[in-house]
Parts: structure tokens; C-alpha cells; sequence
RNA sequence: GACCACUUAGCUCAGUGGUAGAGCGCUGCAUUCACAUUGCAGAUGUCGGGGGUUCAAAUCCCUCAGUGGUCACCA
């Protein structure tokens, strides 16, 4: 044996050993309970981060099970990442000076598939490094034409039961990026801006009423003002005639409840096409729906002078010219939160768009349901709080995106009749309703979660016959918390919706690993780590083994070089115990175990070992487990026992052997390579500890 | 506004009712011994503040403060 554990070749060699004999695969135990875990899959835009080796949680649990005898199958796959992946492209495209506009749907779309393809490959490289036990063969990408038919077919099924429904109505609308989100994509930040006051004259010329706003550029799209009917102030003018200034169009003051008699004056303009309460009231008013923003960020022709402004340059021209006319009363200074877009920060502008939404009540009440029948359990508990909260407040979900990186929706519009045609992505030939040939395909895409919620489902019924069957529902959803919602939450959903069945059994949630100093890693601050650098620098099994001792599971945790220097230490320990037990063996050593009590003793404690190791998985207690292997096998077994037996050597020599083969066993599925390399030193029987027997089953 | 987590040794963190723990760092000693990526010994904390329950509280309850995060958003 080498003095020095060389831990780049040996980890190359064992990869490669286990690829080849397919003991990645279900296959492995073939009469095993399915036990299964579907990789979420990262986006295929960017390189693994350090963060993303925190999927050795699921290493853990595949190879812990594998080594029990289930057939344990760990379906890799990639993510397009729709919006994501098309913004960090458009990046890319800046760098060379060019932008979206200078390509055509199809270039663009094929651009795209390059880059995405080329980081796939880096993306399975790393992962591969990390020792991920992943099934190869059942590899799979979110725009496999399989995986796009079964996405399809859901949305054709959901719009037949009608749980799919297209509207114009009001949607996050990023003007820069040119498209719409969903709720859960707009971020409130805080931001100083100014509350006018504005006078609008009634029109039988008896005075005015003041309203208050921080948007007086949207005044054009005003179709009333509202005050709370039980506003005393104002009882006596509801119904009264008011000239909108600026303008001479008359509209009306209203009653609504919805409108807070405490706040600025208690009247408000309502502009149904910009705001979302406006919207509503409009809605119940029967108000015109006038749009002053356009798709590109500026004010239309009805802003009249003022139109090709962006809002904020509006606004004060707005305001200035208010002034003159002696309309604005004051402008007070105010603190408010508006919606930003998550991805470039700029203000999110609520316009009226047709797209397609799920009516998503019903999804939502049966996954409710299954987490509060115990179907689904969620590791750690508290993050049920948050899925009940969301899922009980939840509004209708609108899945259309204005780009062209994703699966474009199936969806054909007939010019004569007015109908949508909803396929399984086939094109139709003519309007089945009134046979009219001329039909044009709806221009967005899916919002990527409107895919990847299907993932659990959409992947097994695309990768072997019967898999299915098989290994769905599975078994652990295992992600970072920050993704409960987004994905994991409507995985539930879109899940039960179209097979009947809960996606998968627990979900187990990890968090966040920062970078050394506690910050968050981003990009924009330049403090990404690489997980191949840390593999190279300390090896994989050290690099696994940081990210699971030491930290409670679920909570988050700063990259530490000093924890990773610590796991690179032990895995020196372990190499020379090997060394000492292998390498020095004596010649004259027993070959039946001494009934020493110190050798007994250690037998009784390496079981109550694996016991607590066993125990520990279960209650997806990762750190419980790592760290006890850590103590027993470094203090207990080398500093102590070890120790004690040096002048017994031979007589010790079985006992010595039989319990580091148990901790290398219980160990490997936290570090597969040194514990497989040692395995394969020590007397054996069986290819491979990977398929060895888990010593407390 | 609501919710969640966190506050323990110099630093990073375990520890959910029974005499305070680990890693790193620090002090002293050891070294042809499997390992200096080592071993042995040692120092270090009124467990965020206050109150309560209990024979017993870092641990359970209440409250206050601070830190991080999430959700909802009133012009």
C-alpha cells in the first residue's frame, strides 16, 4: 500500500469499476423493494456550485438502501430552466454586443440548445467526481420529445377538465425581459418615492375631490374614483361626475368597500388595466380597462403628449404639468414596496395580457391533504407551516412565458371561429369546429416549473418499460428548502392531479451552503465556488463528508476549510488504520476471533454502531450518523483500541479486521471511494462494498 | 403585517429534561511505533436578556432583544 492515499486515482478507478459492472443501477437488486429518488435536476445553464454537492444526501440514502438490498434506483436528469437559462444566454450575447433581437425565434432557440448542451456535459462530469451513484442510463432532459409529450398531454387533460383556462387579465409583466411571471417570481423591495395628492374637478364645476397616489402617470387609464361607502366624508357625492384631468373624459365616483378609509385621503383614482385591486374593482364596476403602459415599458398614444415615456419620466412631467394647473395638493414623501423582477430588478408592471392559467384550487386542497394525512411527511417538520400557508392562499397560476427557451405550448388559435385547439403537440390540420385551415399556433412557452412539476412522473414513464410501475411513487424529493414551493409544492400538485397517486413519500429538505464568509454565493458577487475545485483540493469523500458533519440537517452552513481540512484528515486516519491492519498484518495471526473482553467489547460496540448509524439515516439525521461514525472510528477504534491491542497483535488480528470492515461499510455511503478501496484490501466476499451486505440488516 | 429558523468555548457549530460537547485555534509533553494530514494531557462558556413550569431547564412555556430567511401586500 502506498504510504500516501493517492485520492484522484483511486477515485477515476472505482468510478469507472462500478459504471461497468452497473451497480448504478436498480438491476443490482432486481427482487428488491423499489426504493427511489429522482434527481432534481439542475439547470443546464451554468457549472455545479459547492451547493449543489449537497445532493450527497441522496447518495447517502441510494447507497445506504442499495447496500440493504432494495432495488434503489437514483434517476439523474438536466433542467432546461426556460426564462433562467434564456437570461443567462442573453448574457452571454451581450458580452459579444448582440442581443435577442438580432436572431429569429428559431436561431435563437437552436443557440440556445448548443450552449445548454455543452454545459450538460460539465454538469455530468462534476457529478460523476462527487461519486454519485446516479443510474446513467436513465438520464434524462426536461425537452426529451418523451418527456415534452407527457407535459403536453397533462395540459391537454387539464384543459379538457377544464382546470386550464386562457385570460386576459392582469400578470407580472417584466417590460425589460419582455415577459410575464408568476406571483412567486415578482420580488417587494422597499423603495422612497413620492404620494401626490391631486385634485380632479367635479364637473358641474362645485369644487373637487382629492385623491392620493404614488402612479399619476397611469392617470390616463383611470376609469373612476373610489371611496368606502362608509366613509362619512363623501357620502353625499358617491355617484358624482368628475372630469379626469388632463384629459376631458368624465367618470364617475364609486363605492367600495375595498378601499381604506384611512389611507391618504380616502378616495382613490382606479386605473383597472395597471393595478391589481384597481383591477378588481373594476372588474366588479363594470369599469373600461385602459392600458397607458405598453408591452415595451412606455406610455401609449392615449398619455397623449407624454406618450414613448417610460413611467418614471412620466411622472414628473405628469406632475409638473398637474402643478400648473393648481391640481396637485402635495407630495409627501412614502416608503412602499414594489413588485421587481427576481432576475434583473427592474419594477414589475402589471398589464392586461392573454395567457393560460390553472385554476389550481382543486390541485391545491389534495396536496393539503396529503401532508396533513401523513402521505407525504416533510423533513424538518416546520416547513409544513410554509406549504399549508402557500397552498392555502394560493391564486390561479399563469404559465405562459413570452420567450422562446422552453416547451412551446400546443395550443392553436382559429382565426374564424375564435376557438383554442388544445393537442398533445401534433399540429392540427383544420379547426375541428368550423374546419377553418387557418391557424396560428400560440408564440409562448410553458413556465419551466409547469414542467419540471411533472419530473417525478414524466421521467419514469419515459425511461425503461415497467419503471413506472415499478419505482413510482418514490420513495424521497430530496432539495434545498428555498425550492419548497416553487417546484416541490407543485410536483405534489401536478402528481396526484395526473396519476392519482403523491409523487413521492417524504420530503427531505437541506439547506443552504454559503460561502466561507456566510455570504450567499452569486455570481454577481464573484464568490461561486467550483465543487470540482474543493474535490480536487481535498478529495470527494472529504468534500462529502464536510457538507454532512457537523451541521444540524436543514440548516445552512458556510463552506469551511478548516471542516473540509478536518474530513481530509480523517480520511488519512482511515488509510492508515488500513495500512496498520492490512500492511502490517502478522504473520502468525489468529483466524478465529479471541474472547478477549477488550475484543468483545469493541464487537458489541461497533454494533450498537450500526445500529445508531441505521437509526440515524432513517430519521434523515445525517449529521447524527456522521458524526458518529467519525468519533467511534477515529477515538474509540484507533486511539483506543488500536492502540491497546499492539502487544496482542495477532491474537486481535480478526477482531480488527471484522470492525473496520463494519465501519468502512457503514461509512461508504458517506465516502464510497477510500472505504471501497480498503473493502476491497480486507478479506471480502462480494464484488463490491458498494453491493455489500449493510452490516445491521 | 404574518410565519419560520437561529442566538452555546476565541471562530464554525453539535447537543430537546438528569453533573456543558466536537472540529479548528490555544498551552504543555511525546516522536526511528499505521498515521505530524499524529498521539497524550490541559485551559477556555453565569448555553442572548428577563420571567415561569419542574426535584431537575441550554433543552418545555411566556416575554423582550438581535440576526437571517419566507410569504402576503393598500392606491
Amino acid at each position: 500500500m502506498d504510504k500516501i492515499y493517492k485520492q484522484s486515482e483511486i477515485e477515476a478507478k472505482w468510478y469507472k469499476f462500478w459504471e461497468e459492472q452497473g451497480f448504478f443501477k436498480p438491476e443490482v437488486n432486481p427482487d428488491g423493494e423499489p426504493y427511489t429518488i429522482i434527481l432534481p435536476p439542475p439547470n443546464a445553464n451554468a457549472p455545479l456550485h459547492f451547493g449543489h454537492a449537497m445532493y450527497v444526501i441522496e447518495d447517502i440514502l441510494i447507497r445506504y438502501k442499495r447496500m440493504q438490498g432494495y432495488s434503489a434506483l437514483w434517476l439523474p436528469g438536466s433542467d432546461h430552466a426556460g426564462f433562467e437559462t434564456q437570461y443567462v444566454f442573453e448574457k452571454h450575447l451581450e458580452k459579444q454586443g448582440k442581443s435577442r433581437f438580432d436572431y429569429d425565434r428559431d436561431t435563437l432557440y437552436k443557440l440556445i440548445w448548443d450552449f445548454v448542451q455543452e454545459n450538460t456535459g460539465t454538469m455530468e462530469n462534476q457529478l460523476r467526481r462527487l461519486g454519485y451513484s446516479v443510474d446513467w442510463s436513465r438520464m434524462k432532459f426536461t425537452l426529451d420529445p418523451d418527456i415534452v409529450k407527457v407535459v403536453y398531454k397533462t395540459f391537454k387533460r387539464l384543459f379538457e377538465d377544464g382546470l386550464i383556462y386562457r385570460s386576459n387579465r392582469l400578470v407580472n409583466y417584466c417590460t425589460f425581459n419582455g415577459t410575464s411571471f408568476s406571483d412567486l417570481e415578482v420580488n417587494y423591495v422597499e423603495k422612497q418615492d413620492k404620494l401626490y395628492f391631486i385634485k380632479y374637478p367635479f364637473a358641474d364645476g362645485t369644487g373637487s375631490i382629492t385623491i392620493a397616489t404614488t402612479r399619476p402617470e397611469t392617470l390616463f387609464g383611470d376609469s373612476a374614483v373610489a371611496v368606502n361607502p362608509e366613509d362619512s366624508r363623501y357620502q353625499d357625492i358617491i355617484g358624482q361626475t368628475l372630469i379626469l384631468p388632463l384629459t376631458n373624459r368624465h367618470i364617475q365616483i364609486i363605492a367600495d368597500l375595498r378601499v381604506e378609509k384611512d389611507f391618504g385621503t380616502g378616495a382613490v383614482k382606479i386605473t383597472p388595466a395597471h393595478d391589481p385591486l384597481d383591477y378588481e374593482i373594476g372588474r366588479d364596476n363594470n369599469l373600461e380597462q385602459i392600458t397607458v403602459i405598453g408591452f415595451d415599458g412606455k406610455l401609449k398614444e392615449v398619455a397623449q403628449k407624454f406618450a414613448g415615456m417610460y413611467p418614471k419620466q412620466a411622472r414628473d412631467a405628469v406632475v409638473e404639468e398637474l402643478n400648473q394647473l393648481g391640481l396637485v395638493e402635495k407630495a409627501e414623501d412614502y416608503t412602499h414596496r414594489i413588485g421587481t423582477c427576481y432576475k434583473c430588478g427592474k419594477p414589475i408592471e402589471p398589464l392586461l395580457l392573454e395567457q393560460w392559467f390553472i385554476d389550481v384550487k382543486s390541485l391545491s386542497r389534495k396536496a393539503i391533504k396529503a401532508v396533513k394525512t401523513g402521505e407525504i411527511k416533510i423533513y424538518p417538520k416546520n416547513w409544513e407551516t410554509t406549504y399549508f400557508r402557500w397552498l392555502e392562499n394560493i391564486k390561479d397560476w399563469n404559465i405562459s412565458r413570452q420567450i422562446v427557451w422552453g416547451m412551446q405550448i400546443p395550443a392553436w388559435f382559429c382565426n374564424k371561429c375564435s376557438e383554442w385547439i388544445v393537442t398533445e403537440g401534433e399540429v392540427p390540420e383544420k379547426c375541428p369546429n368550423c374546419q377553418n385551415s387557418s391557424l396560428e399556433r400560440d408564440t409562448d412557452v410553458f413556465d419551466t416549473w409547469f414542467s419540471s412539476g411533472q419530473w417525478p412522473y414524466a421521467t419514469l414513464q419515459s425511461t425503461k418499460e415497467g419503471d413506472f410501475e415499478k419505482f413510482y411513487p418514490t420513495s424521497v424529493m430530496e432539495t434545498m428548502y428555498d425550492i419548497l414551493l416553487f417546484w416541490v409544492a407543485r410536483m405534489i400538485m401536478l402528481g396526484i392531479y395526473a396519476t392519482g397517486k403523491v409523487p413521492f413519500k417524504n420530503i427531505v429538505l437541506h439547506g443552504k451552503v454559503l460561502d466561507p464568509l456566510g455570504q450567499k454565493m452569486s455570481k454577481s458577487k464573484g464568490n461561486v465556488v467550483n465543487s470540482i475545485e474543493i474535490v480536487e483540493q481535498y478529495g470527494a469523500d472529504a468534500a462529502r463528508m464536510a457538507l454532512v458533519y457537523g451541521t444540524a440537517f436543514g440548516h445552512d452552513q458556510a463552506l469551511s476549510h478548516p471542516k473540509l481540512q478536518a474530513m481530509r484528515n480523517f480520511t488519512n486516519k482511515l488509510w492508515n488504520i488500513g495500512r496498520f491492519i492490512i500492511e502490517f498484518k502478522p504473520e502468525d495471526s489468529a483466524n478465529k476471533f479471541s474472547f478477549h473482553s477488550d475484543d468483545q467489547e469493541i464487537i458489541k460496540k461497533t454494533q450498537e454502531l450500526s445500529v445508531k448509524v441505521s437509526t440515524a439515516l432513517d430519521q434523515y439525521r445525517f449529521h447524527d450518523a456522521a458524526d458518529s461514525l467519525y468519533e467511534f472510528i477515529w477515538h474509540q477504534f484507533a486511539d483506543k483500541y488500536l492502540e491497546s491491542v499492539k502487544n496482542r497483535r495477532s491474537e486481535a488480528q480478526p477482531t480488527l479486521e471484522y470492525v473496520f470492515k463494519t465501519c468502512l461499510e457503514l461509512l461508504h455511503p458517506f465516502m464510497p471511494f477510500i472505504t471501497e478501496e480498503l473493502w476491497q484490501k480486507l478479506p471480502h466476499q462480494g464484488e463490491s462494498i458498494m453491493i455489500a451486505k449493510w452490516p445491521n440488516s
